[in-house]
DNA sequence: CGTCTATTTGAATGTACTCAAAAGCGGTGG
DNA sequence: CCACCGCTTTTGAGTACATTCAAATAGACG
């Protein structure tokens, strides 16, 4: 049942045969979760890594006086996780909401694990994952100490023009650490129509 | 000659076989770094990957008009590289240069990639580090959007010691994002000594 | 000892935030 | 289908955070 995206996905990076396809598909569990739902809550135990079929969600922090700061957005075809609560078996720092309808595959710390053991050329398709997970996030680090706010949201727009079209500026915002009063008057001065 | 250090790293996560050891070691290659000087430059190939034998170094960025933002320091103990350009082949956007005379095992792309093939445990090292790496720089783009200056620089002195102890307050400066004077001046107030 | 760079200090400026209020927009119920 | 409600976005004034530039001081190194 459609399990194409994802075995599509793993295919760019390493081969599975059908017997090691069907028996990783059988480890996946469906999840649907509405617009605005959590598929995760800040606090409680980080159990599963998700893979996007359809719909977007948002990945954020919420400090103690309510301020939220979006560490990604994932959409179709993207896996997401509180990743260090994740792996270390910690209650999650990290929320994740629905942005939209949205369907995802879940896969558990124990299956997973089970997973690497039964069909090692996994790890290299993990690897590669995460290889390209710290790469992006590097660079993002790096735009963040190196950029003003307006450069920042006008690199988010170029590298990411289909989740920023859909996202509000609110949420924008706090991905970029600004407020979305300040978006607001600098999307302005730079569309004076 | 003293792999103690790279083998005790990989047997924190992994098992190797002395057959196993002593091959991976032989694909490692030793070069020294004298302060100041660089071991990648930005612009050229990256083709390696180091692991830091002794010493510590600092992979910096630096913009067109001449502003550095430091992406990373590294210790005794750490792996260290222009991560993006090493897995895509591309010419170093990321310089590298040794605080203090240095001594890294560098191991390039090639070498790497056979080693895969021939040991594919190293799959599951390298997927372990590349997850460690992510989510170290997911938090730190989290810092970045969340917190002010000074409150980012009270947080990395407390999350590296012994690395904010040794570099200079410039160098701190382009690691937290600001300029050294701004660094320099809530230093002042905090110390009213 | 002298040179070079890092650090400090201060004034002026620019970037981004806070708070408050108004306007816009989408969803929901009557 | 329209009216209302809640949330997002806009706008502006005042403030705080952070930079720039310049000059003085302190430290490191040969």
């Amino acid at each position: 049942m459609s399990f194409e995206l994802v075995l599509n996905n793993i295919q760019k990076h390493i081969l599975l045969d059908d017997l090691e396809k069907s028996y990783f598909v059988s480890q996946l569990q469906e999840e649907a979760v509405s617009k605005k739902r959590l598929l995760l809550e800040q606090g409680n135990l980080c159990r599963n890594i998700y893979f996007i079929r359809s719909g977007s969600l948002r990945v954020f922090y919420r400090s103690k006086d309510g301020k939220e700061s979006t560490v990604m957005f994932g959409i179709a075809d993207w896996w997401i996780t509180d990743m260090y609560c994740f792996v270390n078996k910690r209650p999650a720092m990290l929320s994740i909401e629905a942005l939209e309808d949205s369907s995802v595959w879940k896969l558990d710390y124990c299956r997973l694990k089970k997973l690497y053991t039964e069909i090692p050329k996994l790890e290299k398709y993990f690897r590669i994952l995460m290889q390209n997970a710290y790469c992006r996030e590097q660079l993002r680090a790096l735009d963040n100490i190196t950029f003003t706010a307006e450069e920042r949201y006008s690199r988010f727009v170029e590298k990411y023009p289909l989740i920023s079209q859909k996202i509000t500026q609110k949420d924008t915002a706090s991905y970029l650490g600004i407020t979305p009063e300040f978006l607001s008057s600098f999307k302005r001065k730079n569309q004076p129509s």
